[in-house]
RNA sequence: CGGGACGUGGCGCAGCCUGGUAGCGCACCGGCUUUGGGUGCCGGGGGUCGCCGGUUCGAAUCCGGCCGUCCCGACCA
């Protein structure tokens, strides 16, 4: 295995990542403070995980659509909290053309303003309703301390915007996506086990009634939010204007939602799953799940490398054949930096005995496997490992999880991972109180695990930590 | 924006205290050698020492200002 090739991640977990980053060649830092130039191997990550979620948003029924890049500022001011919540972070167009802007264009930090705006044009009946849009879009949020993928200048992200006839209508969409599209994308796709809650009002985003979130635990034991889903009540509307005539003929203001995932959830991958040797890619959403490599050339050992990579392609795996010319050792090495889940090793010693080494990046470990068995062992292989880096991933949030009855207490345990306490021990006063040592309640959730259906549910336990 | 650390070839660093015109490891290029876990040897290319100003015969080195990066916070997907 690589030894010394990246920092432990006991010695210094922030460094850590950056290492992976840089030797998976994931991403760079841009030139401007805060920006990220996303490398191929990087975006490939990036391209799986935007398939697999957009599929599952087709499956909930939204269109995708794209709005623009700029947005009028006087948009952003019609929501008071919203504008208050972003204000700090946007980046402002206020000279284009070589002249002054009579109006300055706000870069988008979001886009329910614009996109609220052309929804209230084209709802005028019930029959319009649910209206359920998503578009594939870079946004930019001047941070004050940015860090590759998980918090950029500019990212890139996918925002759902739904118009309903009713509150319980928005509300079960903003449901549906937070637990049947990201949830299930998260756990089957990415293989890890998020906790899903209810924000408190302290943590709930700018503008909405209620923000349901997906939270997971990353390696050094703090949490990362990787997604939310947002009911916006009828503040949006209201700001918007946008109503529509019911089945009684009167009218009333709309109820919408919105809901987002980014550029961030690479930088929870990798967070979740790397180890010391670098990067750990879930086999569903890895760009390159089988690499083949020649271990040592020799008569027809390229041609036989060749054809297994050909015969795991048509097998529907993700193969590609390593035939660079350098050191095996080195190779090894790349391969395990960017967590490639499977190689398979292929050399004359091998091939005279009609077999080729499978090492495995996830479950660790090489064994022979007779050519005739390979793909259905890969298979099996790719199989396991997902659910190997699950199993793993859960266990580590059950070990770091404690259940807590004071707030010293958690946050005594949010030192080296979560605490979970009665919302209610907490409450405002102590939520304040845990954010002077940068202790957040995360989510609050049902003591069966379910997420609250209200603000003032009793027996809801809030789920503190530290966060990225 | 506060506190701390740091800016020297692509990456990691030494040199700075005690000024004299830049060096090491890795990476890169060429050759031979090796390819079953970062091969070995030989040769080679690449740096206005973050930027601006000051002191000095002379500045990577001393002084001032600025900019940037990283870590810890505040803000946040």
């Amino acid at each position: 295995m690589a030894k010394n090739v990246i920092t432990p991640q006991g010695d210094d977990f922030p460094r850590w990542y950056q290492d992976v980053i840089q030797k998976a060649e994931l991403a760079d830092n841009g030139p401007v403070r805060g920006t990220m130039v996303i490398r191929p191997y990087g975006y490939a990550i990036w391209e799986r995980m935007q398939a697999a979620m957009d599929r599952r948003i087709k499956v909930a029924g939204a269109k995708n659509a794209y709005f623009p890049l700029f947005i009028p500022e006087s948009y952003l001011r019609r929501e008071a909290e919203h504008v208050e919540g972003f204000s700090p972070e946007l980046a402002v167009v206020t000279h284009a053309g070589g002249k002054r802007l009579e109006e300055p264009a706000v870069v988008r930090p979001t886009s329910e303003t614009v996109i609220g705006e052309y929804m209230a044009k084209w709802v005028q009946s019930y029959r319009d309703l649910p209206l359920l849009l998503n578009q594939w879009a870079n946004v930019v949020r001047w941070e004050l301390r940015p860090r590759l993928f998980l918090r950029t200048s500019e990212f890139l992200w996918q925002e759902g915007h739904t118009a309903h006839a009713t509150e319980e209508d928005a509300r079960l969409y903003a449901k549906h996506i937070h637990e049947e599209v990201y949830a299930r994308f998260m756990r089957e796709e990415l293989a890890m086990p998020v906790v899903l809650g209810r924000k408190t009002a302290r943590e709930r985003f700018a503008g909405a009634t209620n923000t349901l979130t997906c939270e997971g635990m990353m390696g050094d034991g703090k949490a990362l939010q990787m997604g939310t889903s947002h009911e916006l009540g009828q503040n949006f509307a209201r700001a918007f204007d946008m109503n529509f005539l019911t089945e009684a003929n009167e009218r009333e203001l709309a109820w919408t939602t919105s809901w987002g995932t980014s550029t961030r959830m690479v930088g929870g991958l990798i967070m979740c799953h790397g180890d010391d040797a670098g990067l750990r890619v879930p086999p569903r959403i890895a760009a390159v799940q089988v690499l083949v490599m020649i271990v040592k050339d020799g008569e027809g050992v390229a041609q036989a490398a060749r054809s297994i990579t050909d015969d795991l392609l048509k097998a529907g795996v993700r193969a590609e054949l390593d035939d660079r010319d350098s050191a095996f050792g080195r190779r090894a090495v790349d391969a395990e930096l960017k967590g490639v889940p499977v190689r398979v090793e292929v050399g004359p010693r091998d091939l005279a005995e009609g077999s080729v080494t499978v090492a495995r990046r996830i479950a660790g470990g090489k064994s022979s496997v007779p050519l005739g068995g390979l793909v259905d062992h890969v298979t099996q292989a790719l199989a396991t490992d997902h659910d190997a880096l699950y199993a793993e991933a859960l266990a580590r949030r059950e070990d770091r999880t404690v259940a807590a009855t004071t707030i010293d207490e958690a946050a005594e345990a949010a030192t080296t991972g979560w605490a979970t306490i009665p919302w209610r021990t907490v409450g405002i006063d102590g939520e304040a109180r845990l954010a002077e040592s940068a202790i957040t309640v995360r989510c609050l959730v049902m003591p069966d695990g379910s997420v609250p259906t209200a603000h003032e549910e009793p027996d809801a336990l809030a789920v503190v930590a530290r966060s990225y």
